[in-house]
DNA sequence: TTTTAAAATACAATCGATTGTATTTTAAAA
DNA sequence: TTTTAAAATACAATCGATTGTATTTTAAAA
């Protein structure tokens, strides 16, 4: 039946009461009596009336809605992430846009670009695997355009970057595995076109350094950190039996080698302690169960879209780097009794 | 320095040529000669313009978005449904606007209301545990807004659902419990005003019927299916040891219990064997691994959405319920040797 | 009761793109 | 070279809400 909308323009001819009016007395302004404001709010309920916000936004050149970049939504931890930002979203009364690039430039290239043709406030983005080339930040950037980047930093120029202490993070996990009695500790590393692995990477070589254990290049196995290159790294393993300790630049990987390893019976820690990254929830279930590093992932989310709020209301933009601390969370797989 | 974004106003003004011309340009349109559409190309291109994506909504009454809400993004299942949304929407041009009610009806009711008013063209909908009102639906379907239902449907009135045969996989589940010879079978089952809970409760006792099983109330525990939730039935189960298999409603509650079960002392699947629901990653990884349900996640997500867009398209609804087919996946918590 | 200030409401322009219609330009036909 | 049809471009209205300014109404003060 009713087939187009009603807007305020309805109401307005309904009523013998100017649009102008109409749309103060929806917006509750101070300039339209009591009176009419019921009037005219009852009318709207009545006739079904629904505010356009893309009217609203055009004319106020305001959306009051942010755009949230994640490599995966499925991921434990930018799920929480995002629980954190629109946490801080609703009570600030703005809407997310929620999406994932599936670590692909292209498709990350493609989203910015179609944020920011529904005017976004701004945006926060954990920028994808398969992103080398930063130029379609920078353009926007340069107009002052509030960008934050979190857990995966933008590594080119200044930026606002909301990220971890993965190094910290890193030397303490392997230290861990050297003061529980690993003399041999293998790495799984992720590309190191990506800061974080190159960081979580550093922390490794830092602890061997502390402890004088030598740095062995055939220990270091670099790859995407997905689930069969978990396979992949565990099957280079057995082929060195000298290694008695892995830590994994994140948990799918750790696992995946863990339950490889199993099934060629190998006796977990006993063998091999892991320790993984990323605190995954399949870690604390999985026997054994892995040491891992927990992110405060919720954390970070309040933390970054509090930030870009403030860009955004104040346009003043930070560029300036907040680091969180992680925890090293101590389970079975690291333990040698 | 560039506060006001580019529009076709200023190619026009900058090139002297009609704006009417410039946006026919920037759409391809065939009006255009080719010399004109190639100057103002580049010169969109040299002014760095961006559409106004809220503009040409507005104007066209056509935004080539949806929105699709479930109750929270982190699940595998509904990760992977909105995997499948979004492969189907990209081919067919649309933007997807994900969302999560985090099982609350407000928040629903509030998602549905902000969807609305940013004039998405239909919605894909699983909805909250929360929600037991169905107005908010109501009102927009009889005006015949492109609504969908998929995993949990709309029980009132006639709506387009797309759900997995619950009852079937639950009966099949039952029935491998009893072939693997449990005599005494709970079920953990799900809040009974949520029409999937109940089909899953239909199910599990259509099994017993088959096999002339006693039907026992104090075998049906119902909860949540929260994590604590599982800990909570798994207390209940030690209270009544005649207890030798679970159906549970879900994966993470069976898995919560196990693992309760297990630093109690039972032997799994010894002492009480175990059959899940959902397939979530962690049940594969477990010990012993879940025997579970697998449902069809990514297909569900294309179908869903290919019908939505159908809907959108011909404007004609069709409420009618599609049926897809779970498959149960057996692994170690159910067989008995 | 008249004057005046404040409160309430109406008028009109605007956000940026789109699109039906009118006009101008171009090229083909006479 | 003039006429005519087709191609290209310009004009102007519109989508729905917002907002600065102008006008009208109301209520208080004189």
């Amino acid at each position: 039946m009713n087939k187009g909308k009603i807007t305020i323009h309805d109401i307005s001819k309904n009523l013998g009461i100017d649009s102008s009016t109409v749309s103060r007395a929806l917006n509750d302004s101070p300039r339209v009596s009591k009176k009419t404001k019921e009037k005219i709010l009852k009318k709207a309920e009545e006739l079904g009336y629904q505010r356009n916000s893309l009217a609203s936004k055009l004319r106020t050149n305001r959306t009051n809605t942010i755009g949230v970049i994640v490599p995966r939504i499925s991921r434990h931890f930018f799920a929480s992430v995002i629980s954190g930002i629109e946490e801080t979203a609703f009570d600030a009364g703005y809407e997310v846009i929620i999406c994932q690039s599936l670590d692909s430039y292209e498709r990350e290239k493609k989203l910015v670009d179609t944020l920011l043709s529904n005017r976004v406030d701004g945006i926060l983005i954990s920028i994808s695997m398969g992103t080398t080339n930063y130029d379609h930040f920078e353009n926007y950037k340069n107009n002052g355009f509030p960008i934050i980047f979190f857990d995966r930093p933008c590594e080119v120029s200044k930026n606002t970057n909301i990220i971890i202490d993965d190094l910290k993070a890193s030397l303490e996990a392997t230290e861990h595995l050297i003061l529980n009695g690993c003399k041999n500790i293998a790495h799984f590393s992720g590309p190191q076109t990506i800061e974080l692995y190159r960081r979580r990477y550093k922390g490794y070589i830092a602890a061997l350094e502390k402890y004088n254990f030598p740095i062995r290049e055939e220990f270091i196995f670099e790859s995407n950190l997905m689930k069969q290159d978990g396979i992949q790294c565990a099957k280079e393993i057995l082929k060195l039996p000298e290694i008695d300790g892995v830590f994994s630049a994140n948990d799918v990987t750790a696992i995946s080698a863990m339950q490889y390893l199993k099934t060629q019976g190998k006796k977990l820690p006993e063998d091999i302690a892991f320790v993984g990254f990323s605190n995954e929830p399949i870690s604390a279930v999985i026997e054994p169960s892995l040491t891992t590093i927990n992110q405060p992932d919720f954390e970070m989310g309040k933390v970054a879209s509090t930030l870009l709020f403030n860009q955004i209301n104040n346009k003043t933009v930070l560029n300036q780097t907040t680091i969180l601390e992680p925890e090293l969370i101590i389970r079975k797989s690291s333990i040698k009794n």
